[in-house]
Order: structure tokens, then sequence, then C-alpha cells
DNA sequence: CAATTTTTGATACCAGGTTGACGACCAAAA
DNA sequence: TTTTGGTCGTCAACCTGGTATCAAAAATTG
């Protein structure tokens, strides 16, 4: 398993290489943001752990950079524990955020997580039907059924499903949904957002008022659940 | 196994070419749509990976010159993975569609897929005799009946239902139909379409105000249903 | 030319999408 | 404690644009 960190100060490089090397991780180092994309370009990683705080390119640039090309899980470091910061970061599409200072402890519990979730999407991903619990969505004839039944889902309802479900067990912010479902001039239209997630709810959950597969993370987008995922 | 790179941003470029080539692909790059094709020209290619969003010629425009004189297999990259952009993509004559960011896991299978089909579709055939309640058509005669009697079917309507019928109970999309069917130069007439989805539906239906076999699928197309399948 | 097929025009209708109003809820501030 | 501001969920009205249908005109065919 081999993980690159990107973070300007030599102390914390170190650190995290002993750290990480310690459980048999292979562990690349960059000093700057244009260093680790020069780096990933040359060699394969599977996991980047990013500093938010850089001089020249800042970790969103990176990050934002990172995510036009490759799905590689994206771990944020930052000393600030700001809301705000951690929505703009998984705005640009990082997988999680850890605050400074973290314990080695966290931070491995935190990378094994990640790892577990980009393996399972990846094996996902290809299958062309998605099945969880009594939800059925055959991708490839655009057809979902709920325990047997046929359910019909308008154009956005169904892309905002298969957005989630592609991106099972993460976090999605308003503005990645509505960028990517409507386009990036409705990036801001939180209530349209709302209005269709409330009408995919009611047709597949069993009880629309306790939401199993669609979870409202509040003031920072949805998640799709799934245990088998 | 030749893959062409289409796209403007030299990180992506290079990550794509080092996933390919590191499982044994050739591959050629090409910064634009104009360079794209140029060296379509001059050097043989088996599939073709095209960004949608380029500056000058945009990936549809780049798609749909291919496809004037080439059915080399295209596999379209996006940043939105709107529907609607989707289905364009598809009418415009791409044979599969990736949304930013992805894996090169996920690149490869596709990659894996669509040469597939593309070598298989070489030796395809269709079964002669369809049958689904009281509809049955003979597609090696060319005959259609209904519960036993023979109905005279004009040539774009039976064009039409064989399509349906070769891809049961998929969603076809408007575009998809009239290309088919009608050819590129129709994509937009989406008028006549559904005049004679009305008239085959008279033809076919036993209840044409509450259609059975050919469903609609708003803002979408047509989907013929049938449970034998 | 006549017959059939296809396209085009006109019109009524309906589903999906958007918007606004309102109440529930939570947390921070007074 | 009460107030206040913000987010979320829900409902319903409204509007747009897609859809169905009929009929007439145009094109095609033999």
């Amino acid at each position: 398993m081999r993980i690159l960190v990107i973070d300007d100060e030599p102390q914390i490089r170190r650190a995290l290489k002993m750290g990480l090397e310690r459980n048999d991780y292979q562990v690349g180092l960059a000093g700057s943001g244009e260093e680790g994309l020069d780096k990933m370009a040359t060699e394969p990683f599977d996991l980047v752990v990013l500093d938010l705080a850089m001089p020249g390119m800042d970790g969103f640039d990176v990050c934002k950079q990172i995510r036009s090309w490759s799905q590689i899980p994206i771990l944020v470091l930052s000393v600030r524990d700001s809301e705000e910061d951690k929505i703009k970061a998984l705005d640009c599409g990082a997988d999680d955020y850890l605050t400074k200072p973290f314990g080695v402890g966290e931070l491995l519990a935190r990378t094994r997580a990640i790892i577990r979730r980009a393996k399972s999407s990846e094996a996902s991903s290809s299958s062309p039907i998605f099945n969880e619990g009594n939800l059925q969505v055959d991708f490839d004839k655009r057809i979902v059924t709920i325990s047997g039944d046929t359910v019909h889902l308008t154009p956005k309802e169904y892309d905002l499903l298969q957005m989630m479900i592609n991106n099972t067990n993460r976090v999605l912010t308003h503005r990645q949904l509505l960028t990517k479902v409507w386009g990036l001039e409705y990036a801001e239209d939180h209530h349209s957002l709302r209005v269709h997630v409330a009408n995919l709810r009611n047709k597949i959950e069993s009880d629309p008022t306790r939401p199993k597969l669609i979870q409202t993370e509040t003031r920072i987008g949805y998640r799709f659940v799934s245990s088998v995922s």
C-alpha cells in the first residue's frame, strides 16, 4: 500500500513517514503541491495525505487538480477545525478531514477506513446492477425496483440516486450534487435539492420520515448509506 | 491494442498514458480535437478516449467528426454526470461515458468492455421470431401479427419496433431512435418520432390510450416493456 | 397520375421542475 | 429561560416545456 504525503513542513513529513512506515506502508514525500502532482503523475499511489496550508499552491487547489483526473482517496490535514474549511475541502473532492494535532493511531485508523471504502466502491462500480436490502437499481436498463415493484423516478431523481450510489457511504456536499446533476450554474440552489431529495426518499425509503438509505449531514450535504456496498 | 487519448489538460494526458501503458496498451496523445483527428488520419488506433470539455472544438464535435467516417469505439470523459450530457454524448456516437474523477481501474474495465463489445458485435444476430402476449413479430419474414391477425406496418414503424424489441426493457432516447432509424441528420426531429410512435401504438397496443408495450419515459425517450424478454 | 407514407402544423394536456410559505428543530445569543 | 437565526422537511401552487392527437400538406413510390 503506497501513500503520498504532501506537506511543506519537513518535521511533519518526517513524522508521518516514520509513523506510516512502521505500519508497513510505503511512503512518498513531496514538499509542495506542484511536487506532489508531479510525483503522482510518475508513480502510482493508493492514498494521498494532503496539508491544506501550504505556500504557493494550497491544499484546495491540489485537491481539485487531482480530482480532475483521479479518484484516488485524499485525506486532508489542517490546523483549523472550522466547518467551513471542512465543507470546502470535501467540495474539492477530499474523502476525509483530520485536524492537527492528531495521533498516529487516528491517522492510521482513518487511512484504513478510507482505503477499505475505496476498494469496495471500485468493485461495485463495474457491475451494472446495484442491490441493497429491498432496493435494486439496474443502471443498464434504468430500472429501479423496491422489493420487487418497479418505481418510476423522474430524470433528476434518477440522476441524484445514481450519483449517490456511485459514492456510497461518502458525504456529498450540496454543491457537489447540484453541480454534477444540475450543472455549474445551479450550485447555490439548495432549495430545489431538498425538494428532490424529499421526493426521492418518499419513493425509495420504507419509512421516509426515518430515512435509512439517504441520510442528511446537516450543513454539509447527504450520504447514501449501504452495508453491503 | 492502440489507444488515442484526446484531452487538453497535460496532467490528465500524462496520468492516462501511464495508467494505460502500465497495462500494456500503446498510447497516443493529442492536446486538442483538431490534433486528435489529425493523428487518427495518419496512425491506426483501436480506441479513442475523448474529453468533452476542450477549448476550440469540443468533444461532441470531435465525436461527430470521427463518426462520419469511422466506427472506432469512443470512450467519453466528462466532469458532469448529468443524464443530459450523457445522452448527448451517446447520441453523437460515443460508446461509453465516464465521469471524472474516476479510478484507473474503472477506466480499464470499461476499456475492456468496449473492446469486447466491438469485437462481438461483428458477429451478432437476433432471434428470428419474437413473441410477447398477443403480439408476434417474425423478423425473418418481416411479418407482424396481433392475436393472429397480421398487421401492416409502414417501413419507419417497423424499423422503430425492431429497434425497440432489440433493446427490450431498456430506455432508448429520442435521439438514439432518430439517429438509428432516420439517420444522424434527423436527430432533433422529435415531432416526427412522436407521431410514428403514436401510429405504432394504435396498431399494436390493445388499448392505445394506456400503452403497455411501448412506455414513454418523459424527457428521455421510450422503452419497450416485456415480461418474457 | 393515384396511393401510400412521411412530415409538418395546430392544439390541448400533463408531468416534472421550481418557487414560496410554513413549521420543526437545533444551537448560539440575549 | 426566551429569543433569534439558520437549516431542514413538507406541502401546494405555479410555470415551463415535453407529450399526445388529429388533420392537412408534402414527399415518395409504383
